[in-house]
DNA sequence: ATCCTGATACTACGAATTGTAGTATATTTG
DNA sequence: CAAATATACTACAATTCGTAGTATCAGGAT
């Protein structure tokens, strides 16, 4: 459940899966219920096309890191196997970036305020705003 | 001069280099002057016992990928290869701490921001007033 | 002048990661 | 029973990084 390279040129998911994880990944996700193997292909493949077994592996791959957690039944044909993603997008998402924030904070911990409150200048001020917000209401709840 | 993986698990160097990636360039940041293969692997192998072509092949790899300069002149044995690297370590921490900063808030800007601000409370509430000012700073230079 | 040594360079291999392909297994269906 | 099919297991290619083997070629010793 702990992604080692966090990939700095990438996009998205791609940040913290290749491309084919993270495309497995979102379908996974966006399934409530548990999805067969046979399902996700299908889905992917509509994208791109994928065989079954590149993403029968990379499921299983998946698996094993503990992304994926798999339901199965019976065997051969008539096997029933159904994944489901052990974490909601929003967990994910939550851990990796705290992981990866926590980590560069340590050591890095001023160039990264810096950094940070400079690329929100730019772009988002409303978020500077909350910032502050959020720093007080800290600092009100410490020495009141 | 563009590192394509932040390794989230390791420390230091590590996180931007392999191993003996990292220990190399902390030599070649520890010189001032130019210093040749054989005298980094002298320095590399006091730490940990490693062969002279490890390091040169390494050193070439962080050549081809921009980090070290190479300055050679005559051939066979007399030959006089120096190598510096391209940029300073803060530039190039200061540098990658962007990058990776940067793709982080362009994405997961809030989640960031909470992560960290979370951070420097147990840790480093020094560095949450320098945020406090820099933001206020900057906000009565734009609205005066 | 010849040969050996030593600094550098080039090539190759092993492990890990990720995408892809081939084959095996076993059961449901015809 | 045989064919088709959902799943599983194995293998291979490309990339990255650490390591090892060999080649090159000038300076010094003989």
């Amino acid at each position: 459940m702990n992604i080692k390279k966090y990939n700095v040129n990438e996009e998205g998911l791609n940040r913290f899966f290749g491309p084919l994880e993270a495309k497995i990944m979102e379908v996974l996700w966006s399934s409530d219920d548990g999805i067969a193997a046979k399902e996700v292909q299908e889905l992917v493949n509509k994208e791109h096309p994928i065989t079954f077994n590149a993403v029968m592996t990379v499921m299983n791959r998946l698996f094993e890191k503990g992304h994926l957690q798999k339901n199965s039944q019976g065997r051969g044909r008539g096997r029933i196997s159904t994944y489901n993603a052990v974490q909601t997008k929003e967990q994910f998402i939550n851990e990796q970036t705290k992981a990866v924030t926590r980590g560069l904070m340590s050591e890095f911990g001023d160039l990264v305020v810096n950094h940070m409150v400079d690329a929100l200048e730019d772009s988002d001020p409303e978020l500077l705003a909350k910032i502050q917000e959020k720093i007080s209401a800290m600092q009100s709840r410490k020495q009141p």
